[in-house]
RNA sequence: CGGGGUAUUGUGUAACGGUAGCACGAAUCGUUUGGGACGAUUUAGUCUCGGUUCAAAUCCGAGUACCCCGACCA
């Protein structure tokens, strides 16, 4: 990609309005824009961003048996009048359509998986299984906060999954957990993450959450220094000690949820009479689960986990672009060089999402009428994790200088070994 | 939903009730080119509605929006 044609305006002033670093940072760097107190655009940066997150969960559900699908924003009210949520659930947005129809806007499916796997669920012989989707939720915040952290339109991935027995739903339930934790890791926040328990709302005594400490959370959570399993503030006082280990000495921090997953049990399945008949021809309420993972918020999460006082450090894994290539002056040899160098590697690199062979990898900082301080602090901000310098000074080596975002020091890396060493990078 | 704050050009700010100004940004041209360089020219604004007044960015009333604290958080 150009980055004279980068649908990006990158901007040196912090604004009043922003209070959460990921906030400004997103904002500045041109990755988000915001339309209205807790809605944002998703900018070609960003939504990269958004894309790879988006595919390393995919991958993870994929192997943990989750088939993917996508149900419907709009829902009616009859669904969520069944379950009692039309009242009780107070940041449910409800619209009204032409005539006196009125209509929910999704802000979790279970008012739609229940009824739909209705159609799929006979015999025992039809469980276990769960599917997920990734898609865009309302929820009416009373107040949004903190950037993309808490807004009244994400991205999620929900999963639900189906059982015949309670035993059944806590394997796979167990299992999540350490999907959850292997997509945490891959996305570079996992020595923050922590297994947390949390109160179950209406579904059960207690959930789990996934909190990522930093001190833009809005949760308060108690890490046992013992096993690393946390309390969430909420229970605190009926758990005053570690439920996974016994152990009372703990570590108070503030914390974001980025993850949250319910046994949910016979929960919808009465509502909606999901049933299927059992072995010995008995019909019994289908057990359920469901599993969470704010999308959009854990691209904040990352950031707040990862940046310095000049911009983002985005893991390689998710990072918009992987080489952040910068010319400098505006010579003929530097331009053609640079030319050469972009187009080799960006046929070279690639794609590391499946299925999408063109993604380019590759930004190339190729305006002219930008000074080298301006493209390295802009460089900086938007946090490319490998950034390459093509200028009259390396040229004269035949090389280019080679930085990587989260080091100091600078290598001079001949030209010829460029894509061999990016390659392993 | 309770409380607090703010509202002047893209951003940050100034203007006693009396000519809306400055800086940055952006744009054009030129000079520059290894950490936000320089010159010239240009650009763009008083949140909305109502009231007071000869005269309102300024005073009054209502509304709206955004930010923060709290509560809430399938």
């Amino acid at each position: 990609m150009l980055q004279s044609n980068l649908f990006c305006k990158i901007s040196k002033d912090k604004s009043q309005d922003t209070e959460a670093i990921s906030h400004d940072l997103l904002t500045r760097g041109g990755f988000v824009d915001q339309l209205m107190a807790g809605v944002y655009s998703f900018l070609p940066l960003g939504f990269s961003v958004v894309r790879n997150i988006e595919n390393i969960i995919r991958k993870n559900m994929n192997e943990a048996g989750g088939q993917e699908v996508l149900m419907p924003v709009l829902q009616p009210k009859e669904n969520w009048v069944k379950t009692g949520r039309w009242t009780s659930m107070d940041v449910l947005f409800q619209i009204n359509g032409s005539g006196d129809k009125e209509y929910a806007l999704g802000p979790t499916h279970e008012e739609v998986i229940s009824p739909l796997a209705k159609k799929f669920i006979f015999s025992y012989r039809d469980l276990p299984f769960s599917v997920y989707q990734i898609q865009t939720k309302f929820r009416d915040e009373l107040r949004a906060k903190s950037g993309i952290l808490r807004t009244r339109e994400f991205l999620m991935k929900d999963m639900y999954s189906f059982h015949a027995t309670q035993e059944d739903l806590d394997k796979y339930y167990d299992k999540i957990v350490k999907v959850y934790f292997n997509i945490f890791k891959e996305l570079g926040i996992r020595n923050k993450t922590y297994l947390t328990f949390a109160s179950g709302g209406t579904f059960s005594r207690y959930s789990h959450e996934f909190q990522m400490t930093t001190d833009a959370g809005e949760d308060t959570i108690y890490i046992c220094n013992k096993c690393k399993t946390a309390i969430n503030k909420e229970i605190k006082a009926e758990t005053p000690v570690c439920p996974a280990c016994s152990s009372d000495s703990f570590e108070e921090k503030k914390a974001v949820e980025v993850g949250n997953i319910f046994k949910l049990g016979t929960k919808y399945s009465l509502p909606f009479d999901l049933k299927f008949k059992d072995k010995d021809g008995q019909e019994k309420p289908v057990i359920m689960g469901c599993y969470g993972m704010g999308i959009s918020r854990v691209m904040g999460a990352i950031v707040e986990a990862s940046h310095d006082e000049r911009g983002i450090i985005w893991p390689k894994e998710v990072a918009p672009f992987n080489v952040h290539l910068i010319s400098l002056g505006d010579s003929d040899k530097v331009k053609k060089t640079a030319a050469k160098i972009y187009s080799d590697l960006s046929r070279e690199a690639g794609s590391r999402v499946a299925g999408n062979k063109n993604d380019i990898q590759v930004l190339y900082d190729n305006r002219e009428d930008k000074s080298a301080g301006e493209k390295f602090a802009e460089a900086d901000l938007i946090g490319i994790p490998l950034r390459i310098v093509v200028s009259e000074k390396t040229i004269v080596k035949n090389s280019v200088e080679l930085k990587e975002r989260n080091k100091s020091a600078v290598k001079l890396i001949k030209i010829k070994q460029l894509i061999k060493i990016i390659k392993n990078a």
